[in-house]
This record gives structure tokens, sequence and C-alpha cells, in this order.
DNA sequence: CCTGATCTATAGGAAATTCCTTCGGACAAC
DNA sequence: GTTGTCCGAAGGAATTTCCTATAGATCAGG
């Protein structure tokens, strides 16, 4: 079968004319050359050079030969840097997973990270929810995310990055006055979001969870499929609703007017990890990584300085 | 160094989703195929598929290697093309169509020319008549021929290059002072080529639609395979006969002595053409149709200078 | 919770290829 | 002639390719 070995003897011979000289511009012995050629006559069926006297000349099939000879070379060249960039972070598109409510945490600083670093690269944060990203992990379809735990898996690495507190929001500041116990929620009128995931998502359980122990279930009277709705539903005084401290935060004054939040008690917790499955991390999703898992981290700690 | 087989592994594997599946397909075992991109990895330092469970997913990097690997086997196989059409030319056999009277116009000078341009070729000529000729370009047995109009094929690319002029032709001087009419041809005794294909050739068909427009039938009193048959009869004062001009002009010294011819009033023409399919024409076949076109016309332009 | 099917990775060995050194023959310049 | 240079052939070492067999991992289904 052709080989670009072959090519690169016959282009450096074609250009050289001969195989000594080839030879010598390749670092090869000249008989190897020639052998090359040969070969490459061979499986081509023709003569490329005509041997007269004690030097060569081309054929016309060498003629023809040479452009394409040249492109392979060339392409195989490209194909090279083409990686190499991929591989240093020149191109390319980083997929990082995350849980839905990720964006109220860092979403857009981090693609602004990214994108500052990294100019050339494509970046894709994809996923819904926390079980569906690490679904997507399993497959092997994403590297690395941030998701909520727990995540049994023995084959992947689990860094936790962020406690979050689930906390109780109304319009309503008499009922904020309290500590909301797990009796207040199954009482309460309760807009939740994350609609399709209910059955999955792990906040949801541990609500659920919470709210079993009272006898009740937990019977929200609207479900909504993302947490502003949710919010907004709660700001017009329709339902009240619970969510994270860091979903108030990251809103800051996007949060709609007139809600305030309690603690719950006994308080729920949330933790956050970056995941990625064992061995070797692409270079493109480990800077991702460090960067979520940085800017997580600090606001875990802002998160926790406030509250003290 | 990277090779061409790696590449070819590579792509395989992308294509197939995983080793086994691209080993079936390029005919290998499959640690084969798993060793070449294992090496082709270690090449590129970099990875081109992440091996999650037991199938595999192409990274990043491997995208960006897909268009270069099939860039450069393209190229390869092109340059294979290309040195094939070569050797084609210098070794190859050259199939030519010609309509049966072609002789009278090139056949001779027209190999002459190919075999001194093209020494390693073989030539070969074949063809009955246009119709059958045209069947042949159809099935593909042909790449190019010359043959008489009309050509209903969309697929065909059609070039005229001459056209002749049918005349009656008679060894009695009598019968040639006038312009020969339908009506003339229609009581005429005649002797016509081409027995065994007078339903489709043109000729025939011309000349029956014209005779028959005088509200006789066209019948021939005899019928020959060939045109230098049915001049001997004529030259004999057997029967009278049509033929092209062009025949004529080629036959030279070689026509029976003793005939003579007239014009056709209305006159009738037939115009040939190069006739190959759409699409690439090999240069074997290249050469004969630019020579063929050549000769055709420059013979055009004789004749029409003649009648001026 | 097994079991069978399916896929990758590894090991070991046979076969082919690559590439070297050495030498012989052809040719051209002196 | 003689000499220098180049191609080609031969033989052998080193490397690569590619196979079979097998182990290990994973997944679907009973």
């Amino acid at each position: 079968m052709l080989s670009l070995h072959q090519l690169r003897c016959f282009l450096a011979t074609l250009e050289h004319g001969s195989f000594t000289a080839a030879a010598g511009a390749l670092g090869y012995a000249q008989p190897s050359i020639s052998e090359q050629v040969r070969l490459l006559e061979q499986q081509l069926d023709t003569t490329l050079f005509r041997r007269v006297g004690r030097g060569l000349v081309p054929t016309e099939a060498a003629r023809a030969l040479q452009p394409h000879a040249s492109a392979a070379l060339a392409a195989v060249a490209e194909a090279g840097r083409a990686v190499a960039s991929v591989r240093e972070l020149l191109t390319g598109t980083v997929r990082f997973g995350l849980f839905r409510t990720a964006r109220f945490y860092l979403t857009a600083d981090l693609v602004a990270d990214v994108l500052q670093r990294h100019p050339g690269v494509r970046v894709e944060l994809v996923g819904q929810n926390s079980a569906e990203v690490l679904e997507h992990l399993r497959k092997g379809r994403l590297e690395a995310a941030v998701i909520a735990l727990p995540v049994e898996d023995e084959n992947m690495v689990v860094t936790p990055v962020l406690r979050d507190e689930l906390v109780y929001v109304s319009a309503d500041p008499a009922r904020l006055h309290t500590r909301i116990t797990p009796a207040d929620l199954a009482a309460a009128q309760l807009v939740l979001p994350d609609a399709s995931w209910r059955e999955t998502d792990t906040t949801r359980r541990q609500l659920a969870q919470a709210v079993q122990r009272t006898g009740h279930p937990l019977r929200p009277r609207i479900e909504v499929e993302d947490t502003e709705t949710a919010l907004e539903i709660a700001a017009r005084g329709l339902a009240d609703t619970v969510t994270w401290r860091g979903v108030l935060h990251g809103l800051g004054d996007r949060l709609p007017a007139g809600l305030g939040w309690a603690p719950l008690r006994p308080a729920m917790y949330e933790t956050f990890a970056v995941v990625h499955r064992e061995g070797e991390l692409s270079p493109a999703s480990r800077v991702v990584v460090d960067l979520v898992t940085a800017r997580m981290r600090d606001l875990d700690r802002a998160m926790r300085a406030r509250t003290a």
C-alpha cells in the first residue's frame, strides 16, 4: 500500500535530482531511498524516473504524481497542526456539564474567563439537571461537570466545592418571622421548580423526605420548570417557594421585588461538587474544572462569611 | 512518523464507532486497529478516543483531525488516479466508436496520428452504425465516438464537427444533368447500403421520409451492407445509389470508374458529432477526441470551400 | 445478582518491512 | 586510462506490523 514515506522519498528525489542527494537531505542512506522509490513505482505500476547514465530523469508520471504527493504531505502536516492547536487550547470546543441553576452561581463569568484566556475556543455548557448531567458523564458524552451530590459512582472523582442552604421564600413577611419547620412546609401553599425532574432531583427528594417525617406528603400546589418562574409566582403572593441562598445571592437586584426569605429548621443543605471520570482529563476540561472549582469555592467562602 | 495506515484506521474507527467494527470494515483483527490508533495518539501526543465502558467516544482532537486525515487519503487516492491516467496514455488501449462510413473520412490517418503521438497505446476503432455505437456509449462499453446526429440523450456531450451532404450517384450521365428530387428517388432503381441497420440508420430514415412525402415508399431494388459494394454495383450500371459527398471525397481515385454525382433538391444533410458521456474523459480518449475533432473540422472546412 | 455477549487492552510470536553496510557496474570528466 | 560519482543488488539487523489467544470491563436481560 502506498505510504507517506514513499511519497516523501519521491518528492525529495524529484527535488534534488538524485537518490544520493535526496538521501542526504532526508538523512538516510542512498539504497533506502532507492528502494522506497522502487516500491512506489511498483505499487503505481509505472516508471517515475528513467535511469539514464548515472542520473535520473523524471517521467511524465512523476510530474503527474508530484502535486498530489505534495498535497498528501501537506494535509498530514496540517493534521498535526490542527491537533496541536486543540491540544494547546487555541481552537476547539470545551464541553462542560452544569446543574440547571448553576447559571445563578457562575455561568456568565465562567464563560468570560474561558474566552479571555483561550480566545479561539468554543464553549458549550450543557445540562438540565444534575441527574441528567451525571448520565452524560457516565456515557462519556461529557468529561466533567459540576452537579449536586450525592454521586454514587466508584469511577468518578468528586470534589465538593460549595455547600448551599435551602431557604423558604415568600412575599408575605408574616410567614418569614419564624424559622420554617417541615410541618410548616407541609401546610404551606408551595410552588416548586424542576417539574420534569421531580423524581430524580436531589433537592426535591430531600424536601420530600423531611416533610414525609411529619406524616404528610409533599404536594406542591404549583410546579414549574425553572426557578425564576417559581420566584415570580411567589413574588405575586400566589404561593411560597424554597430555593438556595446562592440563587438569591446570584440574582441580586434581579430578584423579583417584595420577596423575603427565612431559614429552614432543621437546616437543609445541598453540596455541589466538580465531578469527572477517573483518569486523565483533557487540557480543555482541566482549565474549566480549575476555573469552576476556584469560583465556586470563592462563592462558598463569601456565603459562609455572610452567615457568620 | 505519522502514517497513512494510521489515518485510515483512525477514520474507520471514527466512522464505525468501535475498533472492532473498524477492523471488520478494513479486514484486520481488532488489536491491529487498536494498536494503530494508539500509535497515532502517541505520535500526536493527544487522546483521540476516550475509552468509556466498552465503547469509544471521539474527543475534540479527533474532530479536529478528521477533515485533514480525509484530505490526506483523498490526495493519495487522487495521486494514484493521476498516475494511472498517465500510464493509460503510455500503455493503455484506446477504444473509440465510429459510424461505419467514417473510414472514408479519417480512419487510417487517425490511427497513424495516435500511434505517432503515443507509441505505447493500442487503438481499437469499433462500430458498425451510428445507432449501434450510441448504444455502446450508453452502456459504457465505449467512452467516446463520432456518430451521426441526432443524439437524444441528456447525459451525452455532443460536439458537431462536420456537416455532409447526401448526393445522388449514377453511372449514367443522363440522369445526373438535373437536380434530383424526391420523386426522382421514388422512381429510380436504387442500391442502398446498411441493409442490417435500415430500421435505425439516420440517413435511411431521412431518405425514407423525403420520398414518402411524394406518396411513394422508399423501396430500394438492391440492399447491401457496405457503401463500397453499393458504389460498385452503381458503377456497373445496375442501379443508382446515394451517398455522402465526403465519401466520394475520401475515396478519391479509389472511386469506381464511370460514376458521377448530382446534388439532391431539396438538399439533405447529415451532421456528424463527437459524442461522449458527461464527466471526465480518460486521457487516452481525450487524445483521440481532440484528434478526431480537429480532423473532421478540417475536412468540413475543405468540403465547404469546394462547394463555394 | 448472575450470565452471556461484546468490546478494549495486553502478551507473545510470526512475518514483513525498513534501513543499514558493502560491493559491483555504468558513466562522465579529466 | 583513471578517478569520482551515482545507481542497483545483496545480505543482515532492527523495527514494525499483524495475527491469535486471552484477560478485564461493561452492559443487557433473565
